[in-house]
DNA sequence: AAAATATATAAGGATATTTGAATGTTGTGT
DNA sequence: ACACAACATTCAAATATCCTTATATATTTT
């Protein structure tokens, strides 16, 4: 499959944000609603609801209503593998290549001063 | 471990761009160098620069020098991890929770109307 | 040495994101 | 009906991102 799939691009740009990764990844463990998250993020809850929304809007996270709770749960299957991603452990880089594959020469990446 | 890893979430963010996870999807087939992109994806040559710039700067690639040719590889082993979930088919959505956790009850999902 | 090639950097304005503050809405309890 | 609780929305300001244009740097070629 090709890359350009805007929908997941635009999913992943929304994902990548520190408070709304707490907040996915807390979702990930269980349904939630609003009050749970400003304790838990030690911010507002008016900058809560608009992260919650703007997940809502993408339809990474849905929510329903409990009396005047509103229990936000996980719908976007990807998340779950971003975040297991985000917390795997890499060693060190991708082996550098040998060579320029148009010259088929070159300085090799060690050689770098600069 | 715990989620807010900062440096991998910069990359994240970093990367979620449809520029440069087109830049990143090539550099995981093999080295490229500037120019190549400049055709690629049809944008100038000052803004493939500058994406480039994006990356290096935060260690998601690296280059050598070969003459005047810079030779772009990918460095940061996240990345295709990453490339292979924007890939990968996801089939539906993560299913629903029964109810609310807190109160045991609550209407369903399903049954939303607004 | 001058010109050309390949790339980088800088400066700027347009647009988007982020957050705080204020206000609205909806459901519950009394 | 009233007050409160839980949450959403709106507005505005600060900040960040993005791309264009212009200019700079380094290397090779002539």
């Amino acid at each position: 499959m090709a890359l350009p799939q805007k929908n997941k691009i635009e999913t992943l740009r929304v994902i990548a944000h520190p408070v709304r990764l707490r907040i996915l990844d807390e979702l990930a463990k269980g349904v939630k609603c609003v009050s749970d998250f400003e304790d838990f993020l030690g911010i507002s809850q008016p900058n809560v609801s608009q992260h919650l929304a703007l997940l809502r809007n993408h339809g990474i996270i849905d929510y329903y209503i409990d009396g005047r709770l509103r229990c936000y749960f996980l719908v976007d299957p990807m998340v779950p593998d971003i975040l297991d991603i985000l917390k795997k452990e890499y060693a060190g880089t991708l082996p550098a290549p040998a060579c320029c594959p148009i010259t088929k020469k070159g300085k090799y990446p060690g050689d770098r001063t600069n």
